[in-house]
DNA sequence: GTACGTGCAAAGATTTTGCATCGAT
DNA sequence: ATCGATGCAAAATCTTTGCACGTAC
């Protein structure tokens, strides 16, 4: 499914703003904030941004990540594999892991509350393994 | 520990508005917005109630739970025991669960990539039970 | 009395909205 | 030609900051 084939599906048009946007995540290996995204948009309005994060939110191309107090934006599946992060509070880096054990748990829960899940969350915050050795850290 | 004597080993006083604050957040029995805080709390500048949220963050009095797009705030433990939510997209609520078995699976992940995790975040979106029986739901 | 904190007000940033125009089909 | 989408500009919100005054200790 390519993301032209999504948008047609629900009649609307792949735009310019639209592929931007879309290509900006795809080239960035970490999440990236609203601000970021508009920086990266030359040509773009802030509000097309705006606009086009929230289109995209509701066909699941975009998903957001919440990273302390702030939101961040991503390529949602199937554009990327499905991922969480482990998120730096030293360095600030955002590596993505793979956790089958997770996606089986939430099945676990959903049937356990009755509850039928449509997306779920999670992110780890901490210090990662090389930050854990630097000098400044150790501090 | 109480939020007088936390506050006290920082050399942070505990003023009306931290108090109030404080108060709002603990008789809510869902997580707030910060206009939440701020409508409940009456007298109180809204400048404060950043400050405030800022300085309970840094003691671990408080923690952000993002929802949707939005960022919500809960007391932290000790003051409330942790937990996770299920959030219903339908009736909006959120419902608090307890899940040792993702305290486990935090435990696991952080020894197995080396990361010294600070906190984790997990939270589910879906229907609830009760909105899966709503004819409304059904349509 | 001495900081720390607050309210107030202003500034700065972010997000939303209306509308005329542009462009994809 | 039609209808959706954009850019622009204005409005509405949200968040931060400086400073004089209050108040917890």
């Amino acid at each position: 499914m390519t993301i032209d084939e999504l948008l047609k599906q629900h009649n609307l048009r792949l735009t310019k703003p639209r592929q931007q946007v879309f290509d900006v995540l795809r080239q960035s290996a970490v999440p990236l904030t609203i601000s970021d995204i508009a920086k990266k948009c030359k040509n773009v309005d802030r509000a097309s941004v705006y606009r086009t994060l929230v289109t995209f939110d509701q066909l699941h191309i975009v998903s957001a990540v919440a990273i302390g107090w702030k939101s961040y934006y991503e390529l949602a599946e199937p554009f990327i594999p499905h991922h969480h992060h482990l998120y730096c509070i030293h360095c600030q880096n955002a590596e993505p892991i793979q956790t089958p054990e997770l996606e089986q748990l939430v099945g676990y829960l959903s049937r356990k509350h009755q509850f039928a899940v449509v997306k779920h969350h999670f992110e780890l915050e901490g210090i990662c393994k090389n930050c854990q050795q630097t000098k400044q850290y150790k501090k």
